[in-house]
DNA sequence: TCAATGAAGTTTCCTAGTCAACTGAATTGG
DNA sequence: CCAATTCAGTTGACTAGGAAACTTCATTGA
């Protein structure tokens, strides 16, 4: 009579998966971090650099941009109209569109908030070389193309 | 009278931290996806993982090793607990404590799943070189010892 | 021309975390 | 030796997003 003992599985930090999570959800946090002080999210920055240069915008374009549901960019909208730094406009053409479009305040702040996402990369993506800095962009934008990854979620 | 445009600011694309974002969401998404066939979450498969192998581990401990708060373990417990893959029970010494223990079910359990997350991070990471994954590899993990991630936020 | 279909946004319900307040048990030091 | 503090775990309020039902409007085709 010998004790079952539970055969052995892979551990959780054999995959890259895990390293990958690891480190992106580090450098995220950090971010959000930052933006903290600017009173936004990170989907809240999201949405502003997306509509930062362009037309106003429907919400359903931004929905698809940003791999986001409708329902998400509706309440991430309000959000942003709550702090002044969105714009919602009713179409003229058509009774169920609408558009959103940066505030002038909206506008002044994506720069602020631009330098900040460029002080948090480099924060930690400095600790690299710029040939490791290069290898790891070819490589992670190739599996993004491999794998068909046309929607990028935020959450 | 010269119109104001808005200053150029980086891209979302141009850090890195996006791609790194992008891939790993799509990874862990697509592992979610796999784990819903067996009625489980990532964070539920992540603590299952945790405690396979181990002697009834109190609470607090996961918390500390999956980088979650106390209050996100007792619920997650509760839950896995409700599926009979996990254990609860009261510490004999001390009256405040309490270990978490995989059940025989859980037990049974772990091994599919790990065999879910095998195939999952080949499906995506199959796609580079042995090489390539040995670099990607290597650049992750020293981006957690240099910035100091001792703590793995599943979120 | 008007019923059926479809599209755009909103809303509701659900899940899953955090944080902070709370409960009860153990420890400590005056 | 007991009051204050600290510690483990739970709970409740809150945040943020997804999915699906729902509302309103537009389009289309018989």
């Amino acid at each position: 009579m010998t004790a079952v003992s539970p055969p052995p599985v892979s551990d959780l930090s054999a995959h890259l998966g895990f390293w990958l999570r690891a480190v992106s959800n580090h450098v995220s946090q950090a971010f959000a971090g930052k933006l903290d002080g600017k009173g936004v999210t990170v989907a809240e920055w999201a949405l502003l650099r997306t509509l930062y240069g362009k037309p106003p915008t429907p919400p359903s374009h931004l929905a698809a941009e940003m791999g986001m549901s409708r329902g998400a960019i509706t309440k991430l909208a309000d959000r942003l109209i709550g702090k002044s730094l969105v714009l919602r406009q009713a179409s003229a053409h058509d009774g169920r569109a609408q558009t959103l479009a940066l505030s002038p305040q909206g506008v002044g702040l994506v720069p602020e908030l631009a330098a900040l996402a460029d002080r948090n990369d480099s924060e930690f993506f400095g600790q690299l070389s710029a040939e490791e800095r290069a290898t790891l962009e070819r490589l992670l934008k190739r599996m993004v193309e491999q794998s068909a990854m046309h929607r990028m979620p935020l959450a």
